[in-house]
DNA sequence: ATATTATGACCCC
DNA sequence: TGGGGTCCCTAATA
């Protein structure tokens, strides 16, 4: 319905002035527009109560204080403004015209009509190349590169849901990792500190451990030289490690030994690394120190060390897989820095990378270790071609959807370990896209070295977005983290059941927070409400007009 | 159906 | 430098 037409079916309101002040021009506007929207709410609820307020402000006109006349009209959510909204119609967010891209950032024009808007290609801001190697460099480029392709090989994209664990962790997932060495096993970690073990070639064989941290594990990495134990670092400024197979967890560090002091002392561990070469575990905290642990006698090494500005997040850590002497950090500082580990000290940092906003992540490549590729929450992707070359800006910048910073996982975008280009990475998009009627939020697969979306994988039985993202080691296989669940994919050709024909491929684990109260770990009774599963699982199915999935109970 | 809530960066003074 | 207000597409729950 038009603003004009709402107008005059409403009849005018009258309010009293709030203030006795002399308002300027554009505050009234502002009171206006705020008392309109309630306004209107009452006068449809209650003609009595509408009746009641006219009465009440034309005494107050008799005793001399001015009205201000209420016009219904409709307002645009985002800037307060008429003559348009913002919001979905149907699976189309429209965006309000007033705001800069919520895309690229940049004004004039919205995301629809955005030039690096994610459809078909993705938008590349080609950086200055000046990778103009030195002789020494090229020296290094040449032993440190030797097996990297320079043609690219076709892409796999395992882009179809192969099997999944619905509901499977109580809070948001923040973290999946894969074991080194077993094909079938995925770890993950929540916002609540619970860290699942799954076996997704059995479906059904899982296991959740409640008591290894109390609140968000930032991080988890396989102990190289145990593959059975898993170091976590979490927001409740510990270390643990834990034991796959007895569950038993150690607390390698607390940096919070004396309790809640408030929230100005509250030391939490982000980033986190294993460099195997040195037996080390590296974790950061979110003052920007870095602590260095010792894996063979668990203990601290040295004081800690200043990595970014003081007083902010470092969320980040990466040892180069090539060159262990290697840090790459990155933080809330906006900066990436590499470092050299023999000579780590406050402000050494041997470059600093730098951003517009903070650094969710910062990766070398996997097997050549001489790109860099990071992920920044000012929705743009960066890649360093060269660590060996110019490092003062990067060699390229692509625009993509990936910035929203509360109530979702940071996004952080992964690189294909198997590709032999390294130039396949993968990242959740935040931006939702009407596919056949239905909001969206695929995951992208970008090849970094064109900024080109080599694909957009989603399926219509997720409509959460999908912020935590990981290539199998060895397998076409993408594990994703999306809300509380866990989803596997595989290339639609190789879509087979893992291990043997097995319907149970979704398996739905409510886990609600009436048995959150019980005791940490318990999962013994897990099954015992099956029956929520099955109606939940309903509900999922009728919402989707395309091939569904088998959801099935729960069971071990 | 609608309100609430957890929650993080940033900006402004 | 720090605290408080603000902020475009959340997701689950009551």
């Amino acid at each position: 319905m038009a603003p004009q037409t709402r107008r005059l079916t409403f009849p005018k309101v009258f309010i009293e002035r709030e203030t006795d002040s002399e308002p300027s021009s554009s505050d009234e506007e502002e009171e206006e527009e705020e008392v309109e929207e309630e306004e209107e709410e009452k006068v449809v609820e209650n003609k009595n109560v509408d009746e009641e307020r006219m009465e009440e402000s034309l005494e107050a006109k008799k005793k001399g204080k001015a009205p201000i006349t209420i016009s219904l009209k409709k307002v645009c959510k985002v800037c307060k403004k008429a003559g348009h909204e913002a919001g979905f119609k149907g699976a189309t967010y429209i965006d309000c015209p007033m705001k800069p891209c919520f895309l690229c950032k940049m004004p004039g024009h919205t995301t629809m009509a955005c030039p690096h808007r994610v459809a078909t290609e993705h938008g590349v801001i080609p950086a200055p190349h000046r990778n103009t190697l030195n002789p020494l460099a090229y020296v290094f480029e040449r032993q440190i590169r030797p097996d990297i392709l320079r043609i690219k090989p076709a892409f796999v994209i395992p882009d179809q849901v192969n099997c999944a664990v619905i509901r499977y962790h109580s809070r948001r997932i923040t973290c999946l990792e894969f074991h080194p060495t077993n094909n079938n096993l995925l770890l993950s970690g929540d916002k609540k500190g619970q860290v699942g073990v799954w076996d997704f070639g059995k479906v059904y064989e899982k296991m959740v451990y409640g008591n290894i941290h109390s609140c968000i594990v930032n991080n988890m990495r396989f102990n190289p030289t145990n593959h059975d134990s898993v170091y976590a670092a979490s927001s409740d400024g510990t270390i643990s490690c834990t034991d796959l197979e007895t569950g038993i967890s150690l607390s390698l560090m607390n940096l919070n030994p004396d309790g809640w002091q408030g929230p100005s002392s509250w030391r939490m561990l982000y980033g986190m690394d294993m460099n195997s070469e040195k037996g080390l575990v590296l974790v950061a905290d979110n003052f920007g120190f870095l602590y260095l642990v010792d894996t063979r006698s668990n203990n601290k090494i040295g004081e800690p060390i200043l990595i970014h500005k003081k007083g902010t997040k470092v969320v980040g850590l990466h040892c180069n897989p090539v060159q262990p002497d290697l840090l790459l950090s990155c933080g809330n500082d906006h900066f990436a820095r590499i470092w050299d580990m023999r000579r780590m000290e406050a402000g050494s940092s041997l470059h600093d990378l730098a951003h517009k906003r903070v650094v969710n992540s910062a990766y070398f490549s996997p097997l050549s270790g001489s790109k860099i590729l990071t992920t920044s929450i000012d929705n743009r992707l960066r890649v360093w071609d060269s660590i060996f070359g110019d490092l003062d800006s990067p060699s390229r910048e692509i625009v993509h959807s990936h910035d929203f910073n509360r109530h979702l996982t940071p996004f952080r975008a992964e690189w294909d370990p198997k590709d032999p280009s390294e130039s396949l990475a993968v990242i959740g998009r935040y931006i939702s896209e009407n596919y056949n009627g239905a909001a969206l939020h695929p995951i992208d697969f970008i090849d970094i070295s064109t900024g080109q979306l080599v694909a957009e994988v989603m399926d219509p039985n997720i409509t959460t977005i999908t912020p935590v993202n990981k290539l199998h080691p060895r397998d076409d296989v993408l594990a994703s983290g999306s809300s509380r669940s866990i989803f596997m994919w595989r290339p639609k050709e190789k879509s087979e059941p893992v291990e043997q024909k097995d319907e149970r491929k979704i398996v739905v684990c409510d886990r609600t927070e009436k048995k959150k109260s019980r005791k940490y770990g318990d999962e013994s009774g897990d099954d015992s409400d099956d029956d929520k599963f099955t109606s939940k699982g309903k509900k999922l199915k009728s919402k989707s007009n395309k091939p569904e999935w088998k959801l099935t109970r729960c069971s071990s």
